[in-house]
DNA sequence: ACGGGAACTGTCAGTGAGTGTCAAATGGCA
DNA sequence: TGCCATTTGACACTCACTGACAGTTCCCGT
């Protein structure tokens, strides 16, 4: 279902296909469309539920490493199953830079993560202080995946998206580190 | 009309609320809300507009200055602009964390000024490096809004919300600096 | 093999957002 | 007053999305 939406939005472009197209092309009414998708944009996002199951768990099962390095290592165990799917993932990726729904969609995940990661960073009847700490943590965690998101889709897909999430950590864990570390 | 927007939002919610109903309270036709707000979640940012145009005039004009220092002071500036006038600024800080097309909306708006940023951050002919440096300085710069203001709309308007903008441009000074300078 | 309950799917009717078209109204300005 | 341009309203239409209900399929113990 989801493979029949990606590629009807490739041939004919994401806001001129109809759900109704989307449901005739893989053989289900509208109705059980909307039982599988909450929305049409959802369509194009099916696996961000397991995506963010896993990065719960990984964050839920961390011992004493650090926040920021679970999310490092999360993050690029997705590059890496993006880019074995080159073909798949670059639909999207080009969707996400025409398409401001699909973009605000995207975005959207993103914050949800953020939640996720901010939550995970702060701890147990933490401060007001503490909270925007973690809060800001968890956004210069999320900028690194959507400055390397952004960058990969505008090379459509020649560069590598490993090497942009890497690279984007590199430079954001002494901010990072500090932020989880200092007092 | 934006004003009208906000009143019936806060009153009866954002979704019960329709299109029809503030056309009503604001004694125009359906018709010309639509010539005012390309979409009903517009009319909660109607001055998205001008705040966009400030930081990119912002952003032109400057001289030497490096460009996380001009962010600064432009958001410096917002955040002032918000709390002289709480109350409206509230409504929307609600709407955006209740409603989730609210929120897609508002990370639209943060990813076009990061588009914004990216742009003037990278030199003229910019290597595909060099690109990528400047969406992740922009990714992390937009990332103290983004926290600033979520941690603001969850202390409901009573913590600072200059302080945690100033707090959040401290804590990514660094890195923004060796994105920037650094080669 | 069979009955029954649960989960899944289709049909239908309805709401509301958003768009195109065209005619009417409005507001300077000569 | 008459002319032009911009703004507004009225109407009709498409499409995303939802609620209600009936039919279908699947699985289970017997």
């Amino acid at each position: 279902m989801t493979a029949a939406a990606l590629r009807l939005f490739a041939e004919r472009g994401y806001g001129p296909t109809t759900v109704a197209e989307i449901a005739a092309a893989a053989d289900v009414s509208q109705r059980t469309f909307f039982r599988y998708f909450s929305s049409k944009v959802d369509a194009v996002f099916g696996d961000a539920p397991e995506r963010l199951a896993a990065l719960h768990d990984s964050l839920a099962g961390r011992g004493e490493r650090p926040v920021h390095e679970i999310v490092r290592d999360v993050f690029l165990r997705m590059a890496t199953e993006f880019e074995r799917e080159t073909s798949v993932y670059l639909v999207r990726a080009r969707l996400m830079t025409s398409e401001p729904a699909v973009r605000g969609r995207f975005l959207e995940l993103l914050a949800t993560i953020e939640d996720e990661i901010a939550a995970a960073a702060a701890p147990r009847r933490a401060s007001a202080d503490e909270v925007f700490r973690a809060r800001l943590l968890a956004a210069l965690l999320t900028a690194t995946l959507r400055a390397s998101a952004f960058a990969w889709a505008a090379s459509r897909g020649r560069a590598s998206l490993t090497r942009f999430v890497t690279d984007a950590f590199d430079t954001v864990q002494p901010a990072a580190a500090a932020l989880e570390g200092g007092r």
